[in-house]
Order: structure tokens, then sequence, then C-alpha cells
RNA sequence: GCCCCGAUAGUUCAGAGGCCAAGAAUGCGGCCCUUUCACGGCCGUGACCCGAGUUCGAAUCUCGGUCGGGGCGCCA
């Protein structure tokens, strides 16, 4: 009976903090809310119910000010709703904190689009500590582009100011090599010599390509083929395919049998003519994901497909796949964001440089006066959120620069 | 065609079955402050995509629909 009378007198509490709350008329069911944060349980309401009705209604029959008196005495009992702020937390953080990673691909200027979706990733390390490494995906020779290098990090140094170290995937390359051959000889890997349009083919119908019932032998042999320089396949001639969990038999198209690593003779920026077998995203990210330990990953929703990917790759390796968020997209109306646009806009010297002010680029929002915490506050507001947005550059720095004063 | 994700004021977010009768910021309107502008202060405005279901109770859970985004590269 104890019991029953402790909740009597909480429910006079609540009401008329509800009541006082709405012009002195108090809601039953906030009353019943209010009663479960004290640990009124689900199938205690009926029993309950008839008396928190005639508490509420006694409560109402007080003029506001009566409310007001009574309410002082016993708002004590009562807990307040706890209010979460700031950035959510993350799961399974250890005690030394995270590791998280950004990779920025230097095929052309940072922009806008790259500091919204890896601020986020900035801050949590800054709350957690641990480790923040920027890993220039630089595995396509056709792509990269020589002073990426340095405008990556002028522009990460600006932007997040709390780098643990700048990493090149193509100084890695040795690595990626001994992935790929490890998973030959585990047999979850092997070398493709059809064309893309036959493979294609093959994925429409479900159907695997002959390469896939290759032996051991045959694909050590392919292997080494695709790494002679003399007198190996061409490019477009053979790739290194993952056997994929399901196979071609997988539902989803993107899980079919996707590729690792491939053959391009273009010359590297950095690494010149060293290479010729390059490895994919995929396999890339992958090791670099196992090797560096990472614990969180926070990345943009089209990788979702590509996270499926690399999970089975960790699963091969039996490691444990890093906790992911897939971030909602931000797309702006009337911003040029795309790489190759800005690169021949810049290029061809109608614009001045990529710190032209009438470009989106991070070079140019430092310019411009903006600073890197404007930015940190619109991602700490936005928080972890699978939410797409399409929005008018003209209201996104209206919220920017309201955080920027 | 196949696979995946999302939907709250004009905009960006809050929201974890009941203290939501939905909160904040920004925008917009008004007033105050100020010689003017800016800043600041006060008041106001304004939203749960649609339809079923579960429940005593749904913004929240389930299922359908609609709309939006993404993936199915020898790019990342």
């Amino acid at each position: 009976m104890n019991k029953m009378k402790d909740f009597e007198k909480k429910a006079k509490a609540y009401a008329l903090k509800n009541a006082i709350h709405y012009n002195g008329k108090a809601n039953p069911g906030a009353v019943i809310s209010g009663l479960f944060a004290e640990g009124l349980k689900r199938e205690e309401v009926k029993e309950y119910s008839k008396k928190i009705n005639e508490i509420v209604n006694s409560v109402n029959s007080l003029s506001l000010d009566e409310q007001k008196k009574e309410y002082e005495k016993l708002q004590d009992i009562i807990s307040e709703r706890e209010v979460r702020e700031g950035l959510e937390e993350l799961p399974d953080v250890p005690k030394n904190g995270v590791v998280m990673r950004f990779r920025p691909a230097p095929s052309g200027p940072m922009h806008v689009g790259h500091i919204i979706a890896c601020m986020i990733s900035s801050l949590y390390v800054k709350k957690y500590g641990g480790k923040f490494y920027i890993i220039v995906d630089d595995t396509d020779p056709e792509t990269t582009r020589a002073e990426a290098y340095k405008n990556i990090k002028r522009d990460c140094d600006w932007a997040f100011g709390n780098i643990t170290e700048y990493i090149n995937s193509s100084d890695r390359m040795k690595l990626y090599y001994d992935y790929i051959e490890k998973m030959i000889n585990k047999n979850v890997a092997y070398v493709c010599t059809c064309s893309s349009e036959k493979f294609k083919g093959f994925s429409e119908l479900k159907e695997n390509c002959p390469c896939r019932n290759n032996d051991l032998k045959e694909n050590n042999y392919r292997w080494n083929k695709m790494l002679d320089k003399k007198n190996g396949y061409k490019p477009g001639e053979a790739v290194i395919r993952f056997k994929s969990n399901l196979g071609m038999q997988d539902p989803n198209p993107a899980m079919r049998d996707f590729p690792l690593a491939r053959i391009n003779e273009h010359e590297h920026p950095k690494q010149k003519k060293k290479y010729r077998v390059w490895p994919l995203m995929n396999l890339v990210v992958s090791v670099d994901d196992i090797e560096f330990g990472m614990t969180h990953i926070i990345r943009g929703k089209d990788h979702m497909d590509n996270a499926k990917r690399q999970k089975m790759i960790f699963d091969v390796f039996k490691k444990k796949f890093p906790w992911v968020y897939f971030m909602g997209r931000v797309k702006f109306n009337d911003l040029i964001l795309s790489k190759r646009k800005l690169n021949s806009l810049i290029d061809s010297g109608e614009f001045t440089g990529d710190d032209d002010e009438r470009l989106p680029t991070i070079a140019s929002l430092r310019k411009r006066g903006y600073k890197p915490e404007a930015f940190a506050k619109f991602a700490e507001q936005r928080g972890l959120t699978e939410v797409d947005k399409v929005i008018d550059s003209k209201e996104f720095f209206k919220i920017i620069d309201s955080f920027n004063k």
C-alpha cells in the first residue's frame, strides 16, 4: 500500500505541473506518462487510472494560484526529464578513444560537400580522443592529380585541426598486393578475363562466369600475368574479382562478384610507372580499415552497398567490422560540386584557381572569411542523421553565416 | 529491371509508445533599443506525407501507398 500512496502523491505533483503549464487544466495522460518515469508498470495503468482521474479532477478544481502553491510543496518529489544535448554518444568506444578516418579522392579540389561529410568524424575524435587519419585515395592513376596532395593537407588542416596523420594509399601497394595473394590462396578471389560487358551479361542472368571455377594454379598464373609489364594482360583484359557470399545469385546486383583490382598503365603522379595493377576502392578501404584498426566509420549513405562488400572482406580475415553510420546526403540545387566540372573551370582559366571566391571550394570559403567552427557547429547541430536534404546554397549559407558570427 | 535508405514549420534540427496540448535555431511579421545601419531584447507566425493496423494511448511500432535520395563502374 506504500507504493500506492507514493504514486498518488507523485500523481498529484504531475497533475499540478501539467495544470500550471496548461492554464489550470491538467490532462490524465500526462500524469500517467510522468508516472512511468517514477517506475509505474504498463500493466498497472488500469489499476491506477481511476485514482489518477480523481486526482486530476481535484487539481483542476483549484485556482491557478492554489495550484502553484501546492506544486511548490511537491515539486521536489518528481524527477525532471533528462534532456540530451551535444553530440549523440557512439557505441563501443574504447578507453583510449576512437580511430576514425576520412578518405578524400585526390581528383579535384575539396569543397563544401566534403567538409559537411567529414566534420562529424573530426568532432567525434575531438570528443573521445583517439586517432583521425586522412587517407588520400590515390589508387586511380588516371584521375589522381599531383597538386591534390598539398591541397588536401592545406584544406584538412584548416577545416579540422586534429589530423593524426596523412596517409597516401599508393604508398601501401605492397600491402594490397599481399592481401590479393592471400585472398587468391584462400580461394575467395579469382582472376577474371571476361570483358566488362560479358560479365555484366552473366550478372544479369545470375550465372557464374567461367573464370570463377579456375583452380589455384590457374589463378596464380593469371595473377602473375596481370603483374607482368612486358608480356602480361593488356588493360581491360583481366581483373581480380571477389567471390561474394551469395556469389552471382545475390539478389542485390551490386554484390555479385565485385572487382578488387584492375590494370591501368597511366602514369601515376606520385608512383610514376612503378605499378600497373591498381587495387580498387573496396579492397583498399578494407585493408586500411583492418590495418589501422578503425573503430568507427561515419560515411555517406551512398556507400551502403560498399560497406556490405567491405564487410565480406573483413569476414574472410575474421576481423570485427567497425561500427558504421551512414549519413544522409546534403544535395545543393545550385552549386558546382562535380570535380570534373571544377577542374575544367579552373584549368581553362575561367576561374582564377581553387580559391576563386565564386567557387564552393574549401580554399574559397577560407578566403571569404568563413571559420571552420561555423561548419563544426552546423555538423554538431545536424548530428547523426540518415535524412537526405536537398537545399539551396542560399539557405545553407544563411545558417553558416549565423554561426560564423 | 533488381537492391538499399529516408520523410516533423519556408529552411536546418529536437523527438527512443504516455511529462508532445510537438521544442529550438534560422526565416518571416510587429514592437522596443539605436540619429541611421548593424547588434541586441520582447511578442507573434508556422509542421508530424497519405491510408490501414497494434495499443487504454502512436510523430514514435507494423504493413501498404506516395514522394525523395542512393547503389548495381576495370571511379571513389
